[in-house]
DNA sequence: CTGGCGGATATTGTATAAAATAATTCTGCC
DNA sequence: GGCAGAATTATTTTATACAATATCCGCCAG
């Protein structure tokens, strides 16, 4: 199919409507609405390909078209939509071989920060990071859906790479953690054996971290992140 | 001084006044106005910590206020400006730290990038960077300021890097050249030993490129990111 | 039946204007 | 004189309206 199909009305969730008092905690409206359309897209509510008309979009989020545009352009910049000019925005489709490069982004660039941020690392640090795990693995009972489990698992990372104080870094990973956690859902809601693969790897990473073992760390850290890419690859091979 | 001063009317160069007549190659407004925001910033004519007002922009850009904020909100994607929600935008100005960090970035990912690239290397691609290489070192008497000088940089290491097929890591790349290229400006125009040193790694490059040298070309691409960096430090060092 | 040529329609891009928010000045009071 | 607080100004943010561009669809020549 060349055609892009049009974001239906019923494809994404829809903001609830204005009460009148504003529900802040955004600070603007595109910034709200950018939040909103990346949830989208990562949840696969709007598919890979699909068509984004700016004023479908705007009355769906109850607003005018400008702020849409605006949370368009910053999604374009986390290369999560594609924008060809006067021709509208469509949801990105990421090729297996971008898929695997942004992975392998990922490896190199966690591993290099996870060296940096162990000497930095407080014991507080691994602690937190250590309570994440716990709901990870949904040790209080609790299950955890995609949504939830790609937050936490971006939270554990984060926590232990924020140590290095690499900020610059830190933010091009967290796109990358984005960009392919929209696969990585897709992935986890088929086999469930695969996460607690990671989480094994995860308790290998903190152990690695506690001891100060860099050398360690790093191999675990590659390790982990390649080993995803190869399990999602295949399954995604298996898909197209 | 805590206050950023504002841009002032003469800070940065004017786009010729509308003939009427669009003068195209640019689909957009906000596209043009990004070039040329970023020109700006790029070459020093808006200083760090610049207070960026949307409609002073507008009318020395002979528009509205919105394509400047479309332009605005993807510079702030590259990372060459900052956003406050509701009190506007500034200039970013890099710690030496984050400077640092973003060659740190360069140096693994460019490393990284030319030893896929060689295997996929055609004569082609070599004689294209020779060419510029010989642009760069001014061999036919032109010289070449700053602003070339930059462009004509990127150029070669994007044609080395192209070979590999990867387009998400070397976007990345690109903005760090871009970024960095602002400091590099400053440094050129004190120093032109350091070009000269450049020039002679750009060959070193070039050579082990055509060799196929995978392990000398990733070496002294290292190298000749990290000597950059560790002369634009001290240089910049010094100015504050 | 295929393929190019208008005109109608849909969609994007930009300008102008209004609303909301932050910064500043002014005023009255102590 | 100095300071709280209201009123003014400046600036950003959003909405509405218009202009430009692309897409769609029927028509007709070949």
């Amino acid at each position: 199919m060349k055609q892009p199909k049009t974001a239906t009305p019923q494809g994404a969730r829809v903001l609830e409507a204005d009460t009148g008092t504003r529900h802040d905690s955004y600070p603007t409206l595109h910034a709200r609405i950018l939040d909103s359309l990346r949830e989208d897209i990562l949840s696969g509510a709007l598919v890979e390909g699909t068509a984004l008309r700016q004023d479908q979009l705007a009355s769906r989020y109850g607003a005018s078209r400008i702020p849409v545009r605006e949370a368009l352009l910053q999604l374009e910049g986390e290369g999560l939509v594609r924008q060809q000019a006067n021709r509208g925005y469509t949801v990105s489709k990421l090729s297996l071989a971008e898929i695997s490069e942004e992975f392998d982004l990922r490896a190199m660039l966690e591993s290099d920060l996870i060296m940096r941020a162990i000497p930095f690392m407080k014991r507080q640090n691994l602690s937190d990071a250590r309570e994440v795990l716990d709901r990870l693995e949904g040790k209080d009972g609790n299950t955890v859906d995609a949504r939830e489990w790609g937050e936490q698992n971006w939270l554990f990372h984060r926590l232990l790479l924020e140590p290095a104080g690499r900020e610059r870094t830190l933010r091009i990973i967290h796109n990358l953690h984005r960009s392919g956690g929209r696969y990585v859902r897709m992935h986890m809601s088929l086999t469930d054996r695969t996460k607690q693969g990671a989480d094994i790897q995860h308790r290998k990473l903190l152990r690695a971290c506690a001891e100060r073992d860099v050398h360690e760390a790093r191999r675990v850290m590659a390790e982990h992140i390649l080993l995803a890419r190869d399990e999602l690859l295949v399954v995604l091979g298996n898909r197209r």
